[in-house]
DNA sequence: CAAGTAGTTGGGAATCATTGTCAAATGACC
DNA sequence: GGTCATTTGACAATGATTCCCAACTACTTG
């Protein structure tokens, strides 16, 4: 029997981050932001917290360009993301029939247990603007 | 005026490993090999000359679920990769209908100098009845 | 409310891929 | 062969993430 996990300040407080973001953020940027409101966590402990909301797929992750894992909650169900690499601001996307045709091709290859990973990355407006 | 690079040994020797992998592999796996055929090149030495491979798209690279990256000399033009996680033997795919949708997605959305990452992992045959 | 217990925290050490450093080695060109 | 800028390689440094473990605390029970 699994016990169930405690209700602990700490991982209200990374959770209530997560709600007031809007984009990817990664587990340090998390931890200072957190810091910043006066309401601090342990680093490692900002790290457990986001990995376990990603093992109960209650927040996604991925990686950016840099190897770093950024993470963001999103709604439920399978879609991907149109992530901007400056700010972190990030639509939800679907593409149903991109989701046949990795399953489509993976079976033609006698592939099995077949994941993908599909993000978009590019520069919002407001972040191209702010540039020029 | 950007010099020529030169023609050394190790840069031949990662050359050739990757003309005789047909899968993925991680620059210390690379490494490793070389060091194997007597042929031993410098772990620096790998790194740098995968990053050259990379930058002059001789190479692609994609990280794998750990973090870490993985190159393969891979034919020219825009694709992407079938995995196997357990092996990294690749099969090159492309999806027309995913790029034009990609494209779409991220016009929608104001984004600019867009770009995408797409790979399907999977087990591959070998690897699923060596594993039974 | 008090005590017991097991999940949780935090901060510092450890890990590990990757990058930086720089003196020594070596292609390219004459 | 001589010159010189590029390249190499051993080692240090970096940086995100994980590990460790003693102290802490959220729940349960009486
Ligand atoms: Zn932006
Ligand atoms: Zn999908
Ligand atoms: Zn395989
Ligand atoms: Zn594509």
């Amino acid at each position: 029997m699994v016990e169930a996990p405690r209700n602990t300040r700490q991982r209200r407080a990374v959770v209530a981050i997560l709600e007031d973001l809007d984009g990817f953020a990664s587990a340090q940027e998390i931890h200072d932001i957190l810091k910043k409101r006066g309401e601090s966590v342990g680093l490692s402990t900002v790290y457990r917290s986001l990995q376990v909301l990603a093992d109960a797929a209650e927040v996604d992750a991925l990686r950016n360009d840099d190897g770093e894992v950024l993470y963001r909650q999103c709604s439920a169900g399978h879609h991907h993301h149109l992530v901007c690499r400056s700010c972190g601001r990030t639509v939800e996307v679907e593409g149903p029939t991109v989701e046949r045709w990795a399953d489509k091709i993976a079976e033609e290859n006698g592939f099995q247990d077949v994941a993908h990973t599909l993000e978009i990355f590019g520069t919002c407006n407001s972040c191209a603007s702010a540039r020029a």
